[in-house]
DNA sequence: CTGAAAACACCCGACTTGGT
DNA sequence: ACCAAGTCGGGTGTTTTCAG
C-alpha cells in the first residue's frame, strides 16, 4: 500500500488481482468470475514473479487489506465488490451492498464478571484463541442470544460443493426452552483482521450442508481492547447478509463485581 | 468398485522486506 | 531500528488417481 509509487511498486497481489479483474469487466457488471490457473497466465504477461502461495492472493483482499483502487472505483455507490469462492479454484468477484462489520464506537457496554481461569489468560497463544476461550469461559453466546449453548467443536473445516473449503472458527450447538434446537458457528477476529460478510455467507451455507435440522445463527466476534468484546448476530436476506444485532461486553476482574453486576449478568443467563 | 496414496487447496503463523 | 505489509512454509481436509 505504498503511497507515492503506486505504479511502480503495487505489490504482485495488487498487480495480479488488478490484471484479472480488468481482463473480465465490463461496464455494469456486477459478477466476474476467475479460475485459479488464471493468476498464473496474468503473472506471467505481467512479467512478474509467480508468488508461491497462490490461495493467499485471494485471502489476503478478502480478509486482510482492501482491494486496489482501480477495483473499488468501479463499485456503484454504496456498494463493494468481495470475491467468493464459487466450487473448487473457482472465485468470483460480486457487487454486494456496502457493509463494514466494524464495531460502533459509541455503544453501551454489558460488564459480565471474567469467569475466564487465570492460566488460561495468561497462556493463550493468539488473539483469535484468546478470544474463543473468554467467549467459552464467560458463556457470552448463551447471553448474547439468550439460549443455553455448548461449544461442540472448534476450527470445522469442511469442502461444500459451489463454494470450496470453508472454516469456521468454533460451532455452539444450544436448545432453547421450548426445545428448539439451534447451531451457532462463530467467526471469531483479533485486532487486526476484518470479519467478512463472505464468511458470514460461508457460515450459513455450512449450516444447511451439515446441520440442515437446526436453526441457524451465525456469530461474529471481534475484540475491541483486551477484555472489551464486540458480538454481531446475522441474517440471510434476499439482498445478502446483513448484520442485525450488536452487543458490547466487558470482562471486569471479580473483585470489582458489584452485587449490581452480578444481578443483571444472572438475568442474562438463561436457565439450564 | 474400493481403498490407499498422491496431489491440490486453503488458512494460519512466522519470517522477510521495504519504508520511515 | 522499528513497524507494518508482503510473502512463504506447514498442517490438514478434500479430491483425484490408480492399482488390485
Amino acid at each position: 500500500m505504498s503511497k507515492r509509487k503506486d505504479l511502480k511498486t503495487a505489490n504482485r497481489y495488487a498487480q495480479i488481482i488488478e490484471r484479472i479483474f480488468l481482463n473480465h469487466y465490463t461496464e455494469g457488471a456486477s459478477e466476474i468470475c476467475f479460475e485459479r490457473k488464471e493468476i498464473e497466465r496474468v503473472a506471467q504477461e505481467l512479467h512478474i514473479n509467480l508468488p508461491k502461495n497462490l490461495g493467499d492472493i485471494v485471502h489476503s483482499f478478502r480478509y486482510q487489506v482492501t482491494l486496489p483502487e482501480t477495483i473499488r472505483s468501479k463499485a456503484t455507490e454504496g456498494r463493494q465488490w468481495i470475491i467468493r469462492p464459487a466450487g473448487r479454484s473457482r472465485y468470483c468477484f460480486v457487487l454486494v451492498v456496502e457493509q463494514d462489520i466494524a464495531p460502533t464506537s459509541m455503544k453501551a457496554e454489558t460488564k459480565v464478571p471474567d469467569a475466564t481461569p487465570g492460566l488460561v489468560a495468561m497462556y493463550s497463544l493468539d488473539d483469535e484463541q484468546a478470544l474463543l476461550a473468554k467467549l467459552r469461559y464467560n458463556r457470552l453466546i448463551d447471553i448474547f442470544t439468550g439460549i443455553t449453548c455448548y461449544s461442540l467443536q472448534n476450527h470445522l473445516r469442511t469442502f461444500l460443493a459451489g463454494i470450496g473449503q470453508v472454516e469456521t472458527d468454533e460451532i455452539y450447538v444450544g436448545v432453547d426452552q421450548k426445545g428448539r434446537h439451534y447451531v451457532f458457528p462463530i467467526q471469531a477476529k483479533g485486532h487486526s483482521d476484518r470479519l467478512s460478510v463472505v464468511q458470514i455467507e460461508q457460515d450459513f451455507a455450512l449450516c444447511v450442508s451439515k446441520f440442515p435440522d437446526l436453526i441457524c445463527r451465525p456469530i461474529g466476534a471481534q475484540f475491541m481492547g483486551k477484555n472489551l468484546i464486540a458480538l454481531f448476530e446475522f441474517e440471510s436476506t434476499p439482498e445478502g447478509v446483513r448484520w442485525t444485532e450488536e452487543e458490547h461486553y466487558r470482562l471486569v476482574s471479580p473483585d470489582e463485581v458489584t452485587p449490581e453486576v452480578l444481578r443483571s449478568y444472572r438475568e442474562r443467563l438463561p436457565n439450564t
